[in-house]
DNA sequence: CGCGAGTATGTCTGATCTGATATAGTCAGC
DNA sequence: GCTGACTATATCAGATCAGACATACTCGCG
């Protein structure tokens, strides 16, 4: 977050907290969750950009429209294995995998 | 490999061939395991840099000696999941994950 | 509106992963 | 050699995750 959005939030009488502090999780597991999100959004880049369907990505992964949708909502029933499986799956290289991870700012 | 090494070994009649092509994976298979042999290698040598033995890491992560061993062995029942979760417990950033993940050469 | 394509969510059953325990190997210092 | 500290391997019950299916939501188009 910007310092300037936050600096206009907490004037508004919102205290700016982390997802950490919201739902009391340690540094790691913030972390965690973190690189997953950036790995989900990642995978729903990929995805739209071949013009695949949910459905379609399924099919080449071996697995079922919902867990594509899952996997794309970060959902906590799936696992960063399924997830970097699926990116590889897709042709991520491992360049590619380390800029999603890092997120420097839009990692594809 | 190096390509001195490899012509070497070739000269003296030996098949030099990519984990791969020995085990029949797909690329994407391939990729996958050198990933977790990348991360179970950092895993070891952080370990080690900090002078830690396989127990007292267990129980900063709260697993097991074994476990520990297994995931530094890149044991095939070790989770991407688990390897991550215990780097970031290790104090890993998500830098030097990316780093790892690239393996440009020597990622810590 | 109603339809259809795509996506999201809930929940099964079976597969895989986990920590724990037991036990076996390795190797330095005596 | 024998210990003792460390690491490796095997196994198991319980936890978590997998694909599948059913169903509900969303939204553009007629």
């Amino acid at each position: 977050m910007r310092k300037a959005k936050k600096a206009r939030l907490e004037s508004a009488g919102w205290k700016v907290r982390s997802a950490q502090e919201f739902l009391g999780l340690t540094e790691e597991e913030t972390a965690f969750v973190e690189l997953k999100l950036a790995l989900a959004r990642s995978l729903r880049r990929k995805r739209e950009r071949k013009g695949l369907t949910q459905t379609e990505l399924a099919e080449l992964i071996e697995s079922s429209q919902s867990r594509v949708a899952k996997m794309e909502a970060g959902d906590r029933t799936v696992s960063v294995d399924l997830l970097v499986r699926s990116l590889l799956v897709m042709g991520t290289t491992k360049r590619e995998l380390a800029r999603i991870i890092a997120e420097p700012k839009r990692a594809a």
